[in-house]
DNA sequence: ATGGTTTTTGGACTCGATGGTAATAAATCC
DNA sequence: GGATTTATTACCATCGAGTCCAAAAACCAT
């Protein structure tokens, strides 16, 4: 059953540790944490029980590595949609779009990980966590104002650090609304409409191009 | 042990009803939902085992009582905060102000039932309830956007539905803020800004007083 | 008063589900 | 064949939901 010249000894493994993991994820989404028993994961990720506890760990540990492992794929997701278009505007509309697509995936329960179900986690180190995933949200959508104030596209005055706490405000409502079922086509429109008004100019001031 | 003159035979209860729905409350925002055992209402409640099965029914049927009580309680204080105030921006401001000192009340876990904890539950009855609540909210909002168009202090091409739909998520926002310890006093200077960030006027029109 | 009636109480009990472990078999390398 | 790692199955101890039953606390009638 095997192929691999460099193999670890003993028996190889029955499953694949990243797949797993992945299929993790979509259970503690769709069961959220407390919801999830032992067996949920030994069913949802096609490892066995043993197996599970040694390779894996308990369910505490499962998902403190799922929540990372998913961070670090939204993350990159989100800078990769804030950071490559120019205009500020496409950026934000990007972010949130993003955020709307990942908590409207067709074939899964609507919601998202980090902001639905994580946050009920009643543990020091989640809640950590995700405290410092905010912050790390919030200072990419602030760099981006930033770099917009650069580039020339915004005033210097603009208020970048509400308006970057008011978009992540906004996105984890799209979220929200997205978990309750709202559609996505629906969810995606509010994610443009919520980009330009977050770049509204303040009132007194001269409105910039746009 | 008694006092009540027309009292209804048999031996009189050991506990308030509603107290005992308001403990409960608490219960499941601290735990939510799935991490509460029935144990812990009994605990919680003040309420024996046996009585809170024949009063009050199984964990499901308490929960939808208690989430119907809270959004009661809610959705006045927010009607109040929105219709109170003369001027638009005093409504919006009262009632994003009134959604952060709702879940980041003293003494309590941070967050909120509606928002935080409900949504989880795994229940076509609550998550029907949850629109049916969320639609209300939004139906209040724009209430309130129009009667300010029509007492002339909002123009009357304001993105009623749009701008409606942006405060609920804004407080959604803010609630789940709070939930993962934002300090009060921060989150209302958020909920101040907010309220200014949904009044803002459409690029292209003339800004209105303000 | 006193006993009957009604309702609540408190504890005991059952039984299934669950978390975690141990023991044995299987698959691979050396 | 021996060593090593994983897989499978069985097992145990605990916890939790829901029910049953006897005792308690009130009212009412006589």
């Amino acid at each position: 059953m095997v192929i691999n010249p460099s193999r670890p000894r003993g028996r190889p493994r029955n499953f694949d540790e990243s797949e797993a993991l992945k299929k993790a994820t979509q259970v503690f989404w769709s069961k959220s944490y407390d919801g999830v028993a032992i067996d949920d994961l030994v069913a949802g990720m096609g490892v066995g029980r043993q197996s599970l506890y040694s390779v894996f760990g308990d369910k505490r540990t499962i998902f403190l590595r799922v929540l990372r492992a998913y961070a670090e794929r939204k993350g990159a997701g989100a800078a990769k949609a804030l950071f490559s278009p120019p205009a500020v505007r496409d950026s934000l509309a990007g972010f949130l779009r993003h955020a709307v697509e990942a908590a409207t995936e067709e074939g899964s329960v609507p919601g998202c990980l980090m902001v639905c179900v994580a946050p009920l986690v009643d543990d020091p180190e989640v809640r950590q966590f995700l405290k410092d995933a905010a912050a790390g949200g919030l200072a990419l959508v602030e760099r981006r104002f930033y770099d917009g104030i650069s580039a020339g596209e915004i005033p210097s005055d603009f208020p970048v650090t509400t308006r970057a706490r008011q978009v992540i405000d906004l996105a984890r409502g799209l979220t929200m609304h997205a978990q309750l079922g709202a559609p996505r086509k629906a969810l995606l429109k509010d994610a443009e409409e919520a980009a330009e008004l977050v770049l509204l100019p303040r009132r007194g001031n001269a409105p910039t191009e746009g």
